[in-house]
RNA sequence: GCGGGGCUAGUCUAGCCUGGUCUAGGACGCCGGCCUCCCAAGCCGGUUACCCGGGUUCAAAUCCCGGGCCCCGCACCA
């Protein structure tokens, strides 16, 4: 048994997660999180929002999973998001159509059309590479998943597979409520469904899964991050697209500032998340040694990406797994956004101070046109408003006149005045950068991580503040008034906000060993002391000393503990 | 989607090749009780299973067919 199994056995078995609708046999790609398992994800999506949202002072929404067509007509996703495949009409295998071609001609087919693919397949008479039979149609398969809208079937929406489209379809009412700063930091945790052909590896590849994303929108005329100075000696461990490209995989350690100073990373923005998001699963307990930044490469990048790192974490049976994305999608989305929905995203920003700008103008002068065009006059006089000022006055200081469509225009048809102008701010459609972590591999990674084992025993090392059941609270025996004690330490502790458990149930070496499975930090044991002298010992999960504190500290000892304040040494005397 | 391997209680597994002795065995867990002054101790009792459907046969956990799921390889992973 791999430690993947091992994690898979405890975790169906201690009721973290298990795959979806077993009692019918189950479906690939959906899991279900149980009890342990929902309140582990959610502290892991806390842990992310004080790194991606509070710290960074970013605001966090909620948008629909159900998005109308349109959305993904704008987003590319509907025409971008498939996979061309291809039928043999003998032997009815499918075949990635792209890839037929590509391998049959050598022919670089990427962004082609499925009309234009399979016109390739009928010129080169390209036939089935498993029995040579003929191939039909192209046929485009779209990853996401379909549904009508109500009760008409033209009606189409698609869920979404990524939540960044509803950041960018929302943009304009955050950035107003936001009070139109930039640079402004949309967030959004939540469910997003891909209908993946062949979902494999439990926690890895998911049908529905939760994303955990930031929209940074910013001016592309000042790319800067301004908290980078804050992070930039931290180091990253990077392989570039162009190491890939040269087979080197060792990857290159360089601080965030000079990833951007050598151009390694293409943007400030990026070196800075990239940092963070080190931070950020370092304290989820995985190690640095097992964390990496690989650039992707040309063709693997999404199409709205201009450089793309994922985050990825080693994992023992999986290798290096991809858990973040860092792209840089500049216009692309709320450029197409406006394309298709004709509604202005850009956003103003004032200059500091007002520009003046001396303009030219050009003022057609009605009467000489009239006079001189007769017919033609109206048509004339709309060129000349449209018309570029400098050109008109380079033709007018070379040939003397101004040719259009056969007419000659002469500087005695127009007034060319120079204006000046107050120009008091510019309009322009924010560039985008994008962390975006998959919840639920970073779920399965933490665990990983934490997985040890000692004297024969599991314990699961989550780091304290991420453990779904914070304390256990035991009687030694189960005579003599300890379970009554033991039970009111635990109410008095749930009453005040910390998810304790009580046991009482086998010897006290098994309940300290079924706590330290699902990774309980803390332990308090009811003892004989405890009725003279209003005392308990605390033992600590990880080390297994024990410290010995009287019952009324231990509320705000363990908030403090919780807290990250103290550690566990500090908490009482230690009991050796 | 293709090829290979697999699926027996909460978990891990014996049995399958060679059909009947399987009313399906074990270990651990879990629940209740006893015991217990600190690390899966002991004792008593309880708990739970042949992935689903069809076929062959007097008889199927076992053989055959279809499906589901898991694992591995290929493919796929915007």
């Amino acid at each position: 048994m791999d430690i993947y199994e091992k994690i898979v056995e405890l975790l169906k078995r201690r009721g973290f997660l298990w795959p979806s609708f077993e009692i019918y046999g189950g479906v690939r790609g959906f899991v279900t999180y149980g009890p342990l398992g929902a309140e582990l994800k959610h502290r892991i999506e806390e842990k992310w929002r004080e790194w991606f949202v509070y710290k960074q002072g970013f605001v966090e929404i909620e948008s629909p999973v159900i998005m109308p067509e349109v959305v993904f007509k704008a987003s590319g996703h509907l025409d971008h998001f498939t996979d061309p495949i291809v039928e043999c009409l003998n032997c009815k295998r499918k075949f990635r159509a792209d890839h037929i071609v590509e391998e049959a001609t050598g022919m670089v087919v990427e962004g082609l059309s499925p009309k234009e693919i399979e016109e390739i397949i009928k010129k080169k008479n390209i036939r089935c590479p498993e029995c040579k039979g003929q191939l039909g149609q192209v046929n485009v398969f779209n990853l996401m998943f379909k549904t009508t809208i109500g009760p008409y079937s033209e009606n189409r929406g698609y869920a979404r597979p990524e939540a960044a489209q509803g950041m960018f379809v929302e943009f304009k009412r955050v950035f107003t409520a936001m009070r139109e700063k930039l640079p402004l930091g949309i967030a959004q945790i939540g469910k997003v469904l891909r209908n993946e052909i062949s979902p494999r590896k439990g926690l890895i590849r998911l049908r529905e899964f939760t994303i955990m994303e930031v929209e940074v929108f910013v001016d592309p005329e000042d790319l800067s991050c301004p908290k980078l100075s804050e992070v930039e000696d931290e180091e990253l461990r990077l392989i570039t697209a162009e190491m890939r490209a040269r087979n080197e995989e060792k990857p290159l350690v360089v601080t965030a500032r000079e990833a951007v100073e050598k151009g390694y990373i293409s943007a400030e923005w990026q070196a800075y998340f990239m940092v963070i998001s080190k931070y950020f699963l370092s304290s989820l307990g995985i190690p640095w040694e097992r964390q990496r930044f690989k650039e992707q490469m040309p063709w693997e990048k999404a199409h709205y990406s201009k450089q793309t790192f994922d985050h990825e974490v080693y994992l023992e049976r999986f290798g290096w797994v991809e858990v973040a994305g860092h792209a840089y999608r500049t216009d692309y989305d709320l450029k197409r956004h406006m394309e298709h929905s004709k509604v202005d995203l850009t956003v103003f920003k004032r200059y500091k101070e007002p520009r003046i700008v001396e303009k030219v103008v050009v003022k057609p002068l009605g009467d000489v046109i009239k006079t001189d065009f007769g017919d033609n006059a109206s048509k004339i006089i709309k060129l000349l408003k449209n018309i570029d000022p400098r050109e008109l006055k380079n033709s007018f200081e070379s040939e003397g006149y101004y040719e259009f469509d056969g007419n000659r225009i002469e500087p005695r048809h127009v007034k060319i005045e120079v204006k000046k102008e107050k120009i008091t701010g510019r309009r322009f459609i924010p560039h985008v950068f994008e962390p975006s972590f998959g919840a639920d591999r970073l779920v399965y990674a933490t665990l990983e991580c934490s997985y040890s084992v000692k004297e024969n025993r599991v314990i699961l090392k989550l780091p304290r503040d991420l453990a779904p059941i914070q304390v256990a609270v035991f009687p030694l025996v189960n005579k003599n008034g300890l379970p009554n004690i033991a039970r009111d330490i635990w109410n008095m502790l749930k009453e005040e906000g910390i998810r304790a458990t009580y046991d009482d149930s086998g010897s006290i070496g098994r309940r300290y060993a079924r706590a330290d499975e699902i990774g309980i930090p803390i332990a308090i044991t009811v003892d004989y002391q405890t009725p003279k002298d209003s005392t308990v010992t605390l033992r600590d999960r990880d080390t297994w000393k024990q410290v010995r504190m009287p019952v009324d500290k231990l509320l705000n000892s363990l908030l403090d503990y919780f807290k990250g304040k103290k550690n566990f040494n500090e908490l009482g005397i230690c009991q050796e």
